[in-house]
DNA sequence: GTCTATATCAAGATAGAC
DNA sequence: GTCTATCTTGATATAGAC
């Protein structure tokens, strides 16, 4: 039956998550992926047929689970467009590696699969629809969304070697400008 | 005399740019840019021992150009941090390609040379050096500045597709943030 | 139906001829 | 200083074992 592809899906996707975060990316080759899962590179080929599509699913499941985490913040009914984008800054400022996790994957699909971006702009995209440009709010917002973001892909790129204090002190000033006042849970 | 290993090094550099600008990036091998150049990937070789340098030369000359396109734009004596931030964000908001340009370059050496980042690290090293995150005025700057780069960055990753009106909002935005009231050049 | 083993091909690096 | 030939790695295609 279907069950036993799925599983081995899996496997082979946790293998690929190892070796993305082990190196950053930069050495994840086939082989690598195929000799951690413990079966052989045509094996691998068999489940994924090509690179680029191991690489998407490897990449759409950690933007699944990010998303997942944001949707946990937010309580049923509240989906407010301001409600998402704090709880999208939020969890950003959480003590774990979420973001540091992120880049690896985003890096690991820029870097061996340029063309596999399908998921990550298909994040954006809904990212983007949670304000309005046409107001001077939406646009203070949407300034805001994009500092989170430039530092994160400079963070991840490695362009740029911020503090943690100094990260944290971005996120803040962009939660301030997404709904004054407030303050992280 | 060091001259004629000068005039290799532009003649290579040009066809280097030429592959760049042509895919994006993709398809940057050692063997188109030595064909576009009229050599031998073995003499490509001996002038550039490794592709990492050919991008990390490549990336280093595009982003001297558009330093010195900034210098350009602020008169002499007059190198306020403001006015040099001003400077950068008009420069950007000019109807050229430069910036389109750029991104071909990062992502170019993103791609085939993950770690020939120096010039990139440089650049914005002296950038981030414009304010301080100290003030509540530097911290609004910081912020302008992130959107615009984080904007700069989506758009070269291709992870979302901003049409020019936006584009040139953003930076508007930004260049109010950073100095109210002033007008573009 | 799932995997192994092998073949092929592209591309970067290296050695040595000229 | 430049080129040819060769080596190596890694992605992908194919044949066939179980």
């Amino acid at each position: 039956m279907a069950r036993r592809k799925e599983i081995d899906r899996d496997r082979i996707l946790d293998a690929a998550e190892a070796v993305i975060l082990a190196s950053g990316g930069r050495q994840f080759t086939l082989d690598a992926v195929a000799e951690r899962a413990g079966i052989s590179k045509g094996g691998l080929v068999y489940t994924f047929a090509t690179k680029d599509a191991l690489i998407a699913a490897a990449l759409e499941r950690e933007m699944a689970r990010f998303q997942a985490a944001v949707d946990e913040r937010i309580e049923e009914d509240e989906a407010a467009p301001d409600r998402r984008l704090l709880a999208h800054v939020d969890e950003a400022l959480t003590e774990d590696d979420a973001l540091t996790r992120m880049a690896a994957f985003l890096m690991t699909a820029l870097v061996h699969a340029p063309d596999m971006f399908a998921p990550a702009r298909r994040f954006y995209h809904a990212l983007f629809a949670l304000f309005d440009p046409d107001t001077e709010q939406g646009r203070d917002v949407r300034q805001a969304v994009l500092a989170v973001e430039g530092l994160f892909l400079l963070r991840g790129l490695g362009l740029v070697d911020v503090p943690v204090e100094e990260w944290k002190s971005v996120l803040l000033h962009a939660r301030n400008t997404i709904l004054p006042e407030s303050r992280p849970e």
